[in-house]
DNA sequence: ATGTATGCAAAACATTTGCACCTGG
DNA sequence: CCAGGTGCAAATGTTTTGCATACAT
């Protein structure tokens, strides 16, 4: 609970909504989340704030380093906790969840690919989308 | 510049504002363009267009195959026509420009991480994000 | 003819910004 | 106290939709 340590860190003021954020993140059991469902969430939870406040905060977290931010084919963006290694997904298009992986083989090829076209990597995005191979899938159980 | 079979087969007529749009993405040097990007170059080229036409078209492309969507950084889709075989994509952090790559490797690593996490592939997408070694990058002359 | 496509304007979304008020340090 | 944060409403940028007209077959 003591995101004060990470928050202060930062630079920015510890308020009310910015903890609220952060605690959502911890506790949901869903760990990538849109600036709507993190609204609806504080809402149901009786907290007042803004949609605006939300995406200002998330904007902060990210360039903080606090979140990353995704983009997957849903029109609005996804942030999750930038806490853990770096991790690439799997979205399950049965129920949307996202799984994380990470393979070491796949890093390492991706950079050398990219000095063979004459480019430094600063960042990128594997996304795969995927049948669960059990029907019905049970992720979001 | 015969793309009346491409299109016929879709079941889509076969008029002006999509032929344009086809050219365009055969013609253009940028393989890979936004609604905004083909609004102008028809406005340019003298064609009387709507832009809510240009997206009802790409829409009914991506649906035909014709074309891809993508969801880059940008915060726009973007298209590419859907006539060569799969790859990924760098994309230049200075200039924007695209440069599209395949590594055998890679794909097969992938399909070999998801069926372990008990997936079977639909599709996937991977864009880097990089500097150019060289500075200025040349990409965009 | 006749069902589709189109252009325009208005709507729908996701996200950002201006501003007066509030609050953490 | 006061710089920075917040809520609200209005603005923005992208994409979609309703509708009357125009066009392909």
């Amino acid at each position: 609970m003591e995101d004060h340590e990470g928050l202060k860190k930062t630079g920015l003021k510890v308020t009310l909504p910015r903890l609220k954020v952060l605690s959502i993140f911890e506790n949901s059991k869903e760990k990538h989340l849109t600036a709507e469902d993190i609204y609806k969430e504080m809402l149901g939870g009786g907290d007042e704030v803004g949609l605006a406040t939300i995406y200002r905060v998330l904007t902060q977290f990210e360039q903080a380093g606090l979140l990353i931010r995704h983009h997957f084919e849903s029109g609005k963006a996804v942030f999750e906790l930038h806490d853990k290694a770096h991790h690439d997904h799997i979205v399950c298009l049965q129920c949307g969840h996202v799984t994380e992986f990470v393979n070491e083989e796949i890093e390492k090829l991706q950079t050398k690919v990219a000095e063979e076209h004459g480019f430094r990597i600063i960042e990128h995005s594997l996304i795969i989308y995927a049948d669960s191979i059990k029907k019905p899938c049970n992720h979001k159980k």
